[in-house]
DNA sequence: ACGTGTAACGA
DNA sequence: TCGTTACA
């Protein structure tokens, strides 16, 4: 039989002692099928010395006496950065046996070094067959009963049909909410909502009620088996959560134990499994994927958002509009924290399900589109950082043109890679203080992409000895002209690959679901172009190379200067300039002028530059301020505001935009800002902040407007210096709360004796009457103000002069 | 577990 | 001054 299938998951089992992939499909009509194939043997590389190739073959061979299975053993060339290499390719049966073998082999004299035998089974079958996940084949089979309620298939073929098309798949959101009763801490309910309306909350707390969606049990355990249940009933594909590997599911596992309930979630009616990935562990269900948005947008997404706050509440406003806490939600969550009123606790609870469905409908296409292009599960591609995103990339396409895969780095080599010094970066031209006007700022767009693939930047083109003829600028480096990098050669793909996608979507409907599909898949193109510069010089890199990223900045200096080398020979004033941009300016030219100047200029900049490598206009900016830096009388750098025709500002590096910044402060210093950008009225800025000071002083601000956000980057253990947010973070822990790496904490200053840091206490347990003003004025709103107001000859003496009159005028 | 350059805070 | 954070 042939069957048109979409495959969502992958794993293996052992079926008499051989490896068997086995593949989580569903058909065109969304059911669910499974596929096993035996067709790709686990294996992995060995290299020897020249002489003893015949020996080794034959001491590997001779290892099925020892009861280990070693199927074939061949001789094989692949490419490597360092040139050709002959290797043994030595054939396994049951995947396992490959690390085995491999501790075995590395140990015997005249082998140098094993290959590709820390990929997990699964990756290697998708490497082999060159398959993506979540794009449709073609299987031609024999259908057999299996230990499953779905179709089994054994594949004799498998064709992939190539464009992906999407399913409409079962997704099932849940959220657990706990309690402490009696020291020790339950799950009281949980909901589930999945995308084809099903809504149900599910509690063994509060009164029989008569909401149709609520089912009330005895006890926690009666709870637990139904949510068990009802997974199998509802069977989603796609099992999703927010921040469900590091509390959910690990709450879930640990009652479950404790009552005794076999959480059996999986297609095989197996038990969720825990596997440990790095720090955290991820939950694993059988032919079900688990995906935890928050893994997703904490390692790829956050870094473009603007929320100071990874909750669901905040990410769902950004991201889909929904999740507005409005006064109706502040009541729901009034009656939780209370424990009573139980209809607006049950919709409190489902709402986060709900919510998580939504978030899912945005995010799961984002997720596919990564999928596809890495090669990765979803499972996976949702769960990895950019760096590991970049890694799987390149290994499919190392597996496509048969070039051997280097090996991760060990401990050892990692802490070599640490401790070298860091190379030259990037230029950033520092600014004149004060106000300009007419500025035009142009950018390279991608740059360091195009400068990897211009100038065949690979670990296998460094320093070649079949030609010598382009040396990088100012570095004792040159890369290959003669070949193509492997870098290069698959980045310039997807450097093209984006700018088509690019081209397509500016030809359709931005409404239509085409255009949804483009945007993420530029969206996925665009992190592994971004990403991999800063790949070669990660640590953990299994494509390592210094002296690639060193040369991508070495580069990248040369062209900022030749850009401002002709800027200034075309007569423009250069006024800033960071990495990629510059600012510049011509005085005494009307903005048309200056425009139409402009436009010449680049076009014939454009002209001269090699390769893929090109200057972009960003626009045309009728005003921008620079600062300086503390007492300093230069100008500081990364730190400046535009404002455009529109009115329309840009603020780059000002307390405005940093989350260790009171709400407060930074309204204030971007009303500042647009005051004089938009208004050019210093007295009405001046007027602002002094009224703003009146206020704190007269307590007559709102407390959230006051509370300071601040990650811990590490365990608390490792502070040596103890700054507020880590003085506050110890007060939390005192309170029992749970305080851990990667927290943002939110505290706020407080009046009384000792140190800012002792003055710190958590926003929570701050009222308006306990806020130290003197420190919001002279720590927070002043600086943030006077940052701007000070080079417009503004003293901090001449604002608090003043208000020191208006106090005292207030007793005549 | 992507790079380096930078400003600024609090102890 | 140093350690720390968050930004470009």
């Amino acid at each position: 039989m042939k069957l048109k299938l979409l495959v969502y998951d992958i794993d293996h089992v052992v079926e008499n002692g051989e490896g068997v992939a086995r593949l989580f499909t569903v058909d065109e009509k969304g059911r669910i099928v499974i596929v096993l194939d035996n067709s790709v043997k686990p294996y992995f590389y060995v290299e020897t010395v020249e002489e003893e190739v015949e020996s080794i073959r034959k001491k590997m061979e001779a290892l099925k006496h020892e009861g280990y299975q070693v199927q074939r053993v061949v001789e094989v060339e692949k490419d490597f950065y360092t040139g050709r290499k002959k290797l043994l390719m030595v054939y396994l049966r049951n995947p396992k046996e490959v690390m085995d073998v491999r501790n075995i082999v590395k140990e015997w004299p005249g082998v140098i070094n094993e290959y590709e035998y820390t990929l997990p089974f699964y990756h290697r079958y998708l490497l082999d067959k060159g398959l993506s996940l979540m794009e449709w084949i073609e299987v031609e089979g024999e259908s057999v009963n299996g230990n499953y309620p779905y179709p089994v298939v054994i594949a004799k073929s498998i064709n992939k049909l190539g464009l992906p098309q999407d399913q409409g798949f079962r997704v099932l959101a849940f959220d657990i909410e706990v309690a402490e009763e009696n020291g020790e801490e339950k799950i009281i309910m949980i909901s589930m909502a999945d995308n084809q309306g099903f809504k149900k909350v599910l509690t063994c707390w509060g009164e029989a009620n008569e909401l149709s969606h609520v089912e009330t049990f005895g006890n926690e355990r009666e709870m637990l088996e139904r949510f068990v249940e009802l997974v199998g009933e509802r069977d989603p594909v796609f099992i999703v959560g927010y921040n469900t590997d590091r509390f959910d599911f690990l709450k879930l596992r640990d009652r479950c134990e404790a009552l005794g309930v076999k959480l059996r979630l999986g297609l095989d009616r197996k038990e969720v499994k825990l596997v440990k990935r790095g720090r955290i562990s991820s939950a694993k269900i059988t032919g079900r994927v688990h995906l935890d948005l928050f893994d997703f947008i904490e390692h790829i997404l956050s870094p473009s958002m603007k929320t100071e706050v990874l909750t669901l509440d905040a990410v769902s406003k950004e991201l889909i509009g929904k999740g507005k806490v409005d006064v109706k939600w502040l009541e729901i969550e009034e009656a939780w924290k209370q424990k009573r009123d139980f209809e607006k606790i049950v919709s409190y609870s489902l709402r986060d399900a709900e919510l998580t469905l939504a978030l899912s409908h945005y995010l799961l296409p984002q997720i596919f589109s990564i999928a596809r292009l890495t090669g990765l599960p979803p499972f996976d591609a949702s769960r990895y950082t950019y760096s590991q995103l970049v890694e799987a990339f390149f290994m499919k396409k190392a597996v496509e043109t048969n070039t051997l895969i280097p090996n991760r780095p060990k401990h050892e080599e990692i802490q070599q890679r640490r401790a070298q010094p860091v190379y030259k970066g990037a230029i950033v031209i520092e600014p004149e203080k004060g106000v300009h006007s007419n500025i035009l700022v142009f950018d390279f767009a991608a740059m360091y992409p195009r400068i990897i693939v211009t100038h065949n930047i690979s670990p296998d083109t460094l320093n070649c000895s079949c030609c010598k003829k382009e040396r990088v600028p100012g570095l004792n480096y040159h890369f290959c002209r003669e070949k193509k990098g492997f870098i290069p050669a698959h980045l310039e793909e997807v450097i093209r690959r984006r700018d088509k996608v690019k081209r397509e979507m500016r030809e359709i409907d931005k409404e239509s679901e085409k255009y949804r599909q483009l945007d993420n898949m530029q969206f996925a193109l665009k992190i592994i172009a971004n990403a991999t510069y800063g790949y070669f010089a990660y640590v953990g890199s299994r494509w390592y190379c210094r002296p690639c990223g060193e040369s991508c900045t070495a580069w990248e200096r040369y062209y900022i200067n030749q850009v401002i080398k002709k800027a200034e020979e075309a007569g423009f004033s250069i006024l800033y300039g960071d990495t990629d941009s510059v600012f510049l300016t011509l005085h005494g030219l009307s903005k048309e002028e200056l425009i139409r100047k402009g436009m010449k200029w680049l076009k014939e900049l454009n002209e001269s530059l090699p390769g893929m490598i090109e200057l972009e206009f960003r626009g045309f900016y009728v005003n921008g301020i620079f600062v300086a830096r503390r007492g300093k009388v230069k100008g500081a750098k990364k730190r400046y505001a535009l404002i455009d025709e529109e009115g329309e500002l840009e603020i780059r590096g000002f307390e405005t935009v940093r989350r260790d910044w009171c709400e407060l402060s930074k309204e204030i210093q971007h009303e500042v800002l647009r005051i004089i950008l938009q208004e050019k009225d210093l007295n009405k800025a001046v007027a602002l902040v002094k009224k703003t000071i009146r206020e704190i002083r007269e307590r007559r601000v709102p407390l959230e407007k006051l509370i300071i956000y601040t990650q811990l980057t590490k365990p608390l253990s490792e502070y040596k210096s103890i700054g507020p947010h880590v003085k506050v973070a110890y007060k939390l822990k005192e309170k029992g709360r749970p305080v851990g790496e990667g927290m943002v904490v939110q505290f706020i200053v407080t009046k009384g004796s000792g140190s800012i840091s002792d003055r710190s206490m958590p926003s929570e347990d701050v009222t308006i009457d306990d806020y130290d003003p003197d420190y919001y004025i002279h720590n927070q709103v002043l600086p943030a103000s006077m940052r701007v107001l000070s080079i417009l000859g503004i003293s901090e003496k001449e604002i608090l002069k003043e208000e020191r009159q208006a106090k005292l005028g207030e007793w005549f």
